[in-house]
RNA sequence: GCGGAAGUGGCGGAACGGCAGACGCGCACGGCUUAGGCCCGUGUGCCCGAAAGGGCGUGGGGGUUCGACUCCCUCCUUCCGCACCA
């Protein structure tokens, strides 16, 4: 069904094949998205990445660049964390294209944010790999000597990128180009600062109000000219020691002098659109989406390539295109389908001649970004998704996953879903209503996982303390969605209690597996009635911390708490009336306990007699009238301090309760004026005095 | 630099604006044991005090409130993410 989709995708024209630079893992062997190469590191294998030029196939992501953007405002349930990394991966960014033309070449085009700081434009940087720069170069003084600087620039530019912090660094092409708004002259230069993926890969430098301009320009004694000055005394381009990135009023600027910078942005790029070398603009970050991976595992890419008719969908009833089980894998690198005759020879379905298959396949995020919506019907074969069904459970309630998949999987995930919904196949705009990260467990300060080679295995943990207390631990160690540092030193809090449990349970077993259930008589003696209000009011708590809270660790201190209040009363309530107060409780700790240790949980539950499975049983419901206290215990504040504390009734009026409290602190309040009291029902009693 | 999260006992961590430190680890004492372990019980924020009791306490400072770990301002520290994005 990935096939499927991609062929729809390529006739809306979001799927398409393009020779572009792109990200090459030399270890991996294939390309890479430039999500999963940040940083210049393969996300895979850690290793370099190079620059290469190569046929891809994308998917155009960017078409739903602004959705993405503008959805999240419906993500009201997502961590900020999540959607801020969103936000900056899109990086949207509105300013103005400005064409600067060049004596004998075609003009320079650059982006700015800055549109109203550009009669301060003393210099233009290139990014080294700009078209324009051999252009440039040509015929120029000394032209060898400064392409032979700029192919160093090339080659330090990515090497030093790696390691993250590079000196700034240029050279002068000999050329210069013009300012449009002021017809001054400005030389052009090239700078390894200067990206060739964002924008337009060409800047107009502003050394005064930008500060990787200025201290560009300090290196190489540019000029430094303030066109935005703000409140308090002028600057001086000559002696100022950083530039000035904030707002202010426009100077040396021609017809705009005088205007706040806010307002000069707008008026300025209109200006240049109307004198046709330029407009507003926006600009992203975000690119397609490269979906070619030269690998065997992976969904075929389901074209042919022939000779007359040059791409050539595979046709519907062809699908899908599957992997041979032949292919050879020699260890010397590369895609081992193309050495697999069989499969690369194909029959070109528009004119029946010979046609070559693409050997790409597609990167693994194509399962993952719509996985979800195929567990609903997974044996369907007539269809990718039942519309029906995604209906019904659609969007999903809760998504848990780790905080690593903030920006690649839910944002291709997020893009899959739109893209669904454009080809029909279902009516959604977003898949996730709550998206819940836990945090990834630590190690020595930093993420457990295989490439760090600091995973602790396991299965020594299991040996000596069973899967269950592990389990137990790990979501008792620490809340779910903070980090976890990993440490042994706890564990032996959860292996005993649940052999507390086991103790319990086993006491118990055989005289309740021996004996009909017997209903809850309706004058319970005290203890009774103590236990099935600690029982009741857990049942409250362990399923609120689950369901809404999504805290595990309080969840199971819950039923720490449960289980030693049955251990103080157990021998009151082992015979007698009491007796059904007690199997109640022990049953209901094995249903509140089970989701964290199913294992021990199943066990004791048949101990106790039950033929069908825990695993069938019904969560219990808390019973409210159970739950309540008779009696609540108020503290008693003098001037926000706790003085004391009484004991009322749950029902007592707020008379009774002031006047006993008011009782209880009578030595503190004497000789004093009592201000005000104020009785909070249920919670405390704050006197006020003076 | 920008953004996010966090700062509470010896440790992991609890606490709808309402009794700070639940629960657990560790530690101390007692019981059970020939002994040790297991287990059971009691205690355990800091300071003064024999005790009763009192004082101080949630990174620092300020504010709102009868009342602040919690809300607001400000500063400091740590972790995470992004980053020559024009």
């Amino acid at each position: 069904w990935n096939q499927w989709f991609f062929l729809r995708m390529l006739e809306k024209g979001i799927a398409y094949r393009a020779n572009s630079p792109v990200n090459w893992c030399p270890s991996c062997q294939t390309v890479l998205a430039n999500e999963q190469a940040e940083g210049g590191i393969c996300w895979r294998c850690k290793s370099a990445v190079e620059q290469r030029d190569m046929e891809q196939w994308f998917l155009r992501i960017t078409a739903y660049q602004d959705q993405l953007l503008d959805d999240m405002a419906r993500l009201k349930h997502w961590p900020d964390r999540v959607l801020v990394q969103q936000r900056n991966w899109v990086g949207k960014s509105h300013g103005a294209e400005v064409d600067f033309p060049v004596e004998g070449l075609d003009s320079i085009r650059v982006f700015t944010t800055r549109v109203d700081t550009i009669y301060g434009a003393t210099f233009m940087v290139l990014a080294p790999e700009h078209p324009m720069v051999d252009p440039a170069l040509e015929g120029t003084a000394d032209a060898a000597e400064r392409k032979a600087a700029i192919g160093r620039l090339r080659a330090q530019d990515r090497r030093a990128r790696l390691e993250g912090r590079v000196e700034k660094e240029g050279v002068f092409t000999g050329r210069y180009a013009t300012n449009p708004y002021n017809g001054q002259k400005i030389p052009i230069w090239v700078g390894n600062f200067v990206l060739t993926g964002y924008g337009t890969g060409a800047i107009m430098s502003v050394p005064a109000h930008d500060q990787r301009d200025f201290e560009f320009a300090r290196k190489y004694d540019l000029d430094v000219r303030v066109v935005i000055q703000p409140e308090g005394p002028p600057l001086d381009g000559a002696s100022l020691k950083e530039a000035y990135g904030g707002e202010g009023r426009l100077v040396n600027s021609g017809p705009f002098d005088g205007l706040p910078s806010k307002e000069a942005i707008p008026e300025m790029a209109t200006h240049a659109e109307k004198e046709g070398f330029g407009k507003a603009t926006t600009t992203y970050r975000l690119k397609d989406w490269l979906i070619s991976r030269q690998r065997y595992w992976g969904t075929p890419i389901p074209v042919v390539y022939c000779e007359k008719d040059g791409v050539v969908p595979v046709p519907d009833d062809e699908l899908p295109v599957v992997l041979p089980p032949d292919a050879p894998f020699t260890g010397e690198g590369g895609n081992p389908l193309e050495k697999v005759p069989a499969f690369i020879d194909a029959t070109c379905p528009k004119c029946g001649g010979k046609a070559r298959r693409e050997t790409d396949t597609m990167d693994t995020f194509v399962d993952s970004s719509w996985y979800f919506y195929r567990y609903l019907s997974p044996h369907k074969d007539d269809g990718a998704v039942d519309a029906e069904a995604v209906k019904y459970w659609f969007p999903i309630d809760l998504y848990v996953g780790g905080i690593e998949h903030a920006i690649l999987h839910l944002v291709y995930s997020r893009f899959w879903t739109k893209m669904m919904r454009d080809i029909g196949v279902i009516d959604l705009d977003e898949p996730v209503v709550r998206l819940f990260p836990q945090g990834m467990v630590h190690k020595d300060g930093e993420v457990m996982s295989k490439s760090k080679g600091n995973t602790i295995a396991p299965d020594d943990v299991i040996a000596r303390y069973g899967a269950d207390t592990l389990r137990l631990y790990i979501l008792f160690a620490a809340p779910p969605e903070l980090p976890m540092e990993w440490s042994e030193s706890g564990i032996e809090g959860p292996h005993r209690f649940l052999l507390r449990v086991w103790r319990l349970i086993d006491r118990h077993a055989e005289a309740l597996a021996g004996q009909a259930p017997e209903p809850i008589p309706a004058d319970l003696p005290p203890p009774a009635r103590d236990l099935r209000r600690k029982v009741h009011q857990t049942i409250a708590r362990v399923t609120r911390d689950i369901e809404e809270r999504i805290q595990l660790n309080t969840a199971v201190a819950a039923l720490m708490e449960l289980v030693n209040e049955i251990y103080r009363l157990e021998e009151q309530v082992s015979t007698g009336k009491g007796r059904p107060a007690l199997r109640e409780a022990l049953e209901t700790v094995l249903l509140l306990l089970n989701p964290f240790t199913p294992h021990v949980c199943e066990e004791m539950w048949a101990g106790l007699g039950h033929s069908q499975g825990l695993v069938r049983a019904r969560w219990p419901v808390v019973d409210e009238e159970a739950a309540r206290e008779d009696e609540i215990e108020l503290a008693v504040q003098v001037n926000g301090k706790v003085r004391g504390r009484i004991k009322v009734a749950r029902d007592a009026d707020e008379e009774t309760v002031r006047a006993r409290a008011l009782e209880e602190v009578a030595d503190q309040v004497q000789g004093k004026t009592v201000v005000k009291v104020l009785v909070i029902p249920g919670r405390l009693v704050s006197a006020v005095v003076k």
